[in-house]
RNA sequence: CGCGGGGUAGAGCAGUUGGCAGCUCGGCGGGCCCAUAACCCGCAGGUCGCGGGUUCGAGUCCCGCCCCCGCAACCA
């Protein structure tokens, strides 16, 4: 029997800025998927990085006086950092100035000019010479470059177009009947509405940009933007190479997940040209959406973006991991009030996970020494309920659902710990208190297990408590079996999961 | 009439197929004492943007209006 496979991506992140909360929350919500699925028992394979050519970057690392190439290592290894601190859980990290994705780029837009997809033709568009790159109308202020105050000049240079309207028609009927899943609904509205307005061929070559691939059958030539970079779904695997192993086994790609404002390229554009060379298409597109601070966008003139580093800092980072997916609806915008992280952290994790697991361990060795008591399946049944939402929600990537149910399970256990009163017990039924305890124990454990995706950490500290931390081997369908946790075990309580902060 | 989303309790948000308006935080009042001054229960608070319509019944469907926000043809 073959195993399931789960190939997830991000976006690879530009590398003109340092990562920031919107990358981090893409990354973490990948990263959670991404476990999940390998607790239950998939083949995972996880994919980010960086993307790394452009003007905009060679122009960056010239003011700093580095090479493109050394500009571009920097912020990327500081990418790699982030990631690392944040316990994301990434098999590769694919880098566009890497020479195995460079390679693949070539033989990619060389089997496009094969096949056809691709023409000879010219770019008209607004270019400023003091930042030596062409411009979009959104980028312009009162008509003018923002940086050089200078009107840019409409100029033509010579380029390769993709031919998009060839696949058009059949991008649209796979968008609609869902064979390319997009995701949530209002963003798939969104998208077919760009088929409805028309859409353009567009460049996959530059002449003005040096820093980037090469063109393979044309020195004058740089491969653009979004050949380069949504191509690095497939360089990863190996496409097109000898080892090509990783790209039999995974793609299609199971989900691309990432922000709102590229779904055009990742659900027209990326399918297009995989179509063009007779490729599989992505299975899953969904975009989440954006954060606003305080009611207002964010940007850095403002001053008020949030660094996933500083919450990092403050919470640690599984609390940072909570918190951001905690605050709206996954695919959703949501607006973040700053003052509330600490209240969130105070309200579900130091008085809720921490606290819930304190006291039933603590009970645990005040009345028993810390020896699971003898087995009873008092809660076996709500805990199974709260485990088919949890899975539900998680399967559809609705994380914040997910996470409601992890404090639906907290909020019962707290609620039973009340209703049976172990202190009472103690004095007048030791029969009963030992049932007690045990229901307690064993749904702490049911709780460990589900934080693991979100809160690995954590996940782990609590079941190593119980005696059970190695268990990322087991079938998640075997860890929701009620009454894994042997009577006899010993359990000890540590130090406190999440101090209050004040 | 470019495309799309949204306006629900003090704050932030849920409300699948129309059927007594929910959640979290905050406020107020009880309870408990195992626990990280944590936990449990209860209460207060909403003309569901405005105006019409369909219906036995609409936050939920239809029409009009007001306000906010994304996208708008090659920007990562």
């Amino acid at each position: 029997m073959n195993k399931e496979k789960f190939y997830v991506t991000t976006p690879i992140y530009y590398v003109n800025g340092e990562p920031h909360i919107g990358s981090a929350y893409t990354t973490i919500a990948a990263d959670v998927l991404a476990r999940f699925h390998r607790m239950k028992g998939e083949e995972v394979f996880f994919l980010t990085g960086t993307d790394e050519h452009g003007t905009k970057v060679a122009q960056t690392a010239q003011e700093q006086n580095l090479t493109p190439q050394e500009f571009t290592d920097i912020i990327s290894s500081k990418y790699q950092l982030a990631w690392d601190i944040l316990d994301i859980s990434n098999d590769d990290f694919i880098r566009t100035t890497s020479q195995r994705h460079k390679d693949l780029v070539k033989i990619f837009v060389t089997k496009l000019k094969e096949v056809g997809a691709i023409y000879e033709g010219e770019y008209e568009g607004l270019y400023c010479v003091g930042c030596e790159r062409f411009l979009t109308e959104k980028e312009l202020v009162n008509g003018e470059c923002p940086d050089h105050k200078k009107k840019p000049e409409l100029i033509k240079e010579k380029n390769y177009f993709f031919n998009l309207k060839k696949y058009l028609p059949e991008i649209e009927e796979k968008i609609s009947s869902d064979e390319i899943r997009i995701l949530p609904e209002k963003i798939k509205k969104e998208v077919l509405g760009l088929f409805k307005q028309g859409l353009n061929d567009f460049s996959v070559t530059r002449e003005k940009v040096k820093w980037g691939i090469e063109v393979p059958f044309d020195s004058s030539q740089v491969v653009y933007v979004w050949a380069d970079a949504l191509l690095n779904y497939i360089t990863a695997l190996g496409y097109g190479s000898k080892d090509d192993l990783l790209f039999r086994k995974f793609w299609p790609a199971n989900l691309h997940l990432m922000a709102k404002e590229i779904i055009k390229f990742h659900a027209i554009f990326w399918p297009a040209m995989l179509l063009a060379v007779g490729e599989e298409l992505p299975q899953t597109i969904f975009a989440h959406g954006f954060f606003t601070v305080d009611g207002q966008k964010m940007s850095k003139s403002l001053g008020n973006a949030i660094d996933p580093m500083e919450l990092v800092k403050q919470f640690g980072s599984d609390a940072t991991r909570f918190m951001l997916l905690s605050q709206f609806p996954f695919g959703q915008d949501g607006d973040v009030k700053v003052g509330n992280f600490v209240i969130q952290y105070n309200s579900d994790l130091a008085n809720g996970v921490g606290n819930l697991t304190s006291r039933v361990l603590t009970m645990a060795e005040k009345y028993f020494d810390g020896i699971v008591p003898e087995k009873d399946s008092e809660l076996a049944e709500p805990v199974k309920n709260i485990w088919s939402e949890y899975e539900k929600a998680m399967t559809s990537f609705e994380v914040d659902k997910a996470i409601e149910a992890i404090k639906k399970l907290n909020g019962l256990c707290d609620a039973y710990v009340e209703e049976n009163k172990p202190w009472q017990l103690a004095k007048d039924d030791k029969e009963k208190l030992s049932k007690v305890i045990y229901n307690l124990l064993e749904a702490l454990r049911h709780l460990g297990v589900m934080l693991y995706p979100i809160m690995p950490q954590t996940s782990q500290k609590i079941l190593q408590s119980l005696g059970k931390g190695d268990f990322t081997s087991i079938q998640l369908s075997d860890l929701q079996n009620w009454g894994r946790l042997q009577p006899g075990a010993k359990v000890s309580k540590a130090e406190a999961l999440f101090p209050r902060i004040q």
